[in-house]
DNA sequence: CTCCAGGGCAAAT
DNA sequence: ATTTGCCATGGA
């Protein structure tokens, strides 16, 4: 490997430490590696081979050290995963008219919406993470990308193809620890992005969130939940509510002190507010779970 | 023991 | 049209 180069940004309203965080929280995910403050990480390249970079930084200052061939491929992707590219200033003023709303975000001002740029690998994180506790859900996924992932240079792994996946048989991802719904459901899916009938290209061609999200239902085992959670951190849509999820619901009743749980509609009400904004304020939700 | 986790499907009312 | 049972597992 030739020289690593290291690009340095630094980003408004940005905070390396809340991405950081939000990437590791303390679960096990062979798609990076944490050692310390740095983030190592590997993706597929364009002319079909791989390449490895690490993350470091502090506050709004973020290094990119990377193979020097591999720069541009390599800073796009990570201005995808950490969503650098999102002008974060109306975000802000919302944030300042809304008392309940206030506290978190300054709280945890500069935690950018962490995507997963692979739209196979979002809807088969929505698929495991369906009821089940994350501890569990990391678990599956970990034993899945180790056994059918690709593994670069820094052990990182590679997230499979769809068509790796479509070859499976259920009986295999039962193996795993997969239920056999979820196991169908991921095959399903898989069959879909192998053949070409559903892609990233073919789901931006829709013009409205609607009909993406309409489109992610039609397949067996995406239902509204993760339609919206894709189409969140995969596509970067920031408009988008997660409706049913249970870490939004319970942090909804937690700010706002309720016992039972809201509906659909209370949350879209609030998040009216927020136009444009609602999966940030999301998303903040969730990073407030983990404040006890 | 029961209930719930970053749900969704399919069968039963 | 709406409700209910089920899934795999682990932690509270």
């Amino acid at each position: 490997m030739s020289k690593p180069l290291i690009t340095d940004l630094n980003i408004p309203l940005f905070s390396f430490e809340e991405c950081i965080w939000y990437i590791d929280r303390g679960f096990y995910d062979c798609l990076h590696i944490r050692t310390g403050n740095a983030i190592e990480k590997a993706i597929s390249t364009d002319d079909g081979r791989s390449t490895t970079f690490t993350l470091e930084g502090h506050g709004n200052h973020l290094s990119i050290i990377c193979e020097p061939e591999y720069r541009q491929e390599v800073l796009d992707y990570v201005s995808i995963w950490l969503d650098l590219n999102r002008e974060m200033g109306s975000f802000e003023s919302l944030a300042s008219e809304e008392p309940k709303f206030m506290a978190l975000y300054k709280a945890y001002r500069g935690l950018r919406l962490i995507r997963i740029p692979d739209l196979f690998e979002a809807l088969a994180w929505s698929i495991i993470g369906q009821q089940i506790n994350l501890n569990f859900a990391y678990q599956l996924k970990s034993r899945l990308v180790s056994k059918y992932g690709f593994q670069a240079d820094n052990g990182v792994y590679i997230f499979p193809d769809p068509g790796t996946i479509a070859e499976l048989q259920p009986a295999e991802l039962k193996k795993l620890q997969f239920s056999q719904r979820k196991a169908e459901y991921l095959i399903g899916i898989a069959n879909a992005m192998a053949t070409g009938q559903l892609s990233r290209e073919k789901l931006m061609k829709l013009k409205s969130v609607e009909a993406k999200c309409n489109t992610l239902i039609s397949y067996r085992g995406i239902g509204p939940w993760s339609a919206n959670y894709v189409l969140m951190r995969a596509i970067g849509c920031t408009n988008v509510i997660p409706h049913g999820d249970a870490g939004m619901i319970n942090a909804y009743k937690k700010i706002f002190g309720l016992s039972q749980k809201p509906d659909n509609q209370e949350i879209i009400t609030y998040l009216s507010h927020f136009p444009g904004w609602q999966s940030y304020v999301v998303l903040y939700w969730w990073r407030s779970l983990s404040d006890k």
